[in-house]
DNA sequence: CACTCGCCATACGCCAGAGTATGGAAAACT
DNA sequence: AGTTTTCCATACTCTGGCGTATGGCGAGTG
């Protein structure tokens, strides 16, 4: 497999020779710019300063990067959901990060939310369902451990996602207000007061 | 323009000659089917039974097509709205209704599903601004009716059309519960409970 | 009846990206 | 040192869509 990249751990391309795990990252940096479908093996290539030859070395085929890129990046998400139920006790305060955390790790969401406009693509969509799943998962958690009955935490918990999805799909149309201006605090702050209860157990 | 079809304003094809008028509708049922990107012209002719010769009479190039078709569908949706502000008195009514109207115009609604897909194109972004800021509007009106302060209607009106965004894209990934089962009626009770204040001056 | 004009078919040229074939250079091994 | 292996470049073919050119045919019109 990687015989010699496991002699430079440090998985920055040391502009010697590539690794698939390059191709990988360049791949979700133009998925997050462009979308999916503008995730062409020969634009890539060019972008890296690089041909073909390379590319089908390394893998076998388009479906094959773009299958190990969302494998990556899936992978990558579980840990970043899974360490906020670590990190944060209080769910309400789960609840509260899951928004604010918009923001941050600008690449990994700007990669999700070009999977959102590509759902419908074969390989996009079993992930789309397991994220979906377990993002909505946890926010039921957090629900029911506020003391919601489950069902009515199960519906919540869609709505949660729900408004989460849908804030995703105006920013991709620009219809945001800037991240750090009054009117995005108020709202977001409006979000919090509508769909999270107050504090039962704090 | 169609001196002829003037003649046949039934506008269905007679299986004699196609217009404009026709194409459009035709590139509308392919986007709602297979998207924005997919609306090629030759697939487009191949299912009309003809050839690219007859589309290049009409239009000048896939972008003008796609341009009057957006328009044709802005219309189309933008009379809905304002048919729905026209035919409900009660504001609450008017709410509800955006949200159990889901399901009804399917065409209609398909199309609208995957222009925001397509967010980010060049030509659909305009077309998805105006119509979410007038659906936005067209909240924050029946919200204010209802006793909001402007401020408030304002960010609940986004926050519920986000809600609308949210399933749609959810939609997309078929993680919605059959519009006819009791998960469904469950969940667009509990959205509409969460959301819509109880009545004032019914 | 000839003639024009609206509508369409056929046949091109062009471009971009997917995948293949092969060769070459540098590093690694023995 | 010589050989093998690794990684990449070059040069194809093939597919599919865009746009153009041109010709044909039937329906109106003088």
């Amino acid at each position: 497999m990687s015989a010699r990249t496991a002699v430079k751990p440090p998985q920055r391309n040391e502009r010697s020779t590539l690794s698939a795990a390059d191709w990988e990252r360049a791949a979700l940096e133009l998925i997050a710019e462009k979308g999916v479908q503008a995730m062409a093996i020969e634009p890539l290539a060019r972008r890296m300063g690089i041909t073909k030859g390379s590319f089908y070395w390394h893998f076998s085929s388009r479906e094959s990067l773009l299958q190990q890129a969302l494998e990556r990046w899936e992978e990558h998400d579980a840990r970043n959901l899974s360490a906020s139920l670590g990190e944060i006790d209080h769910p309400r305060d789960r609840l509260i990060s899951f928004f604010r955390r918009v923001g941050k790790e600008k690449l990994t969401h700007e990669v999700f939310s070009e999977l959102c406009a590509a759902a419908g693509h074969p390989q996009v969509e079993p992930v789309l369902e397991r994220v979906a799943n377990r993002r909505m998962q946890h926010l039921a958690t957090s629900f029911q451990e506020m003391g919601m009955p489950e069902e009515l935490a199960k519906n919540q918990a869609r709505l949660t996602y729900s408004v989460y999805l849908g804030y995703l799909q105006l920013q991709r149309q620009h219809q945001t207000p800037s991240l750090r201006s009054g009117e995005f605090e108020s709202y977001i702050e409006h979000v919090i007061a509508t769909l999270i209860p107050p504090c039962s157990n704090s």
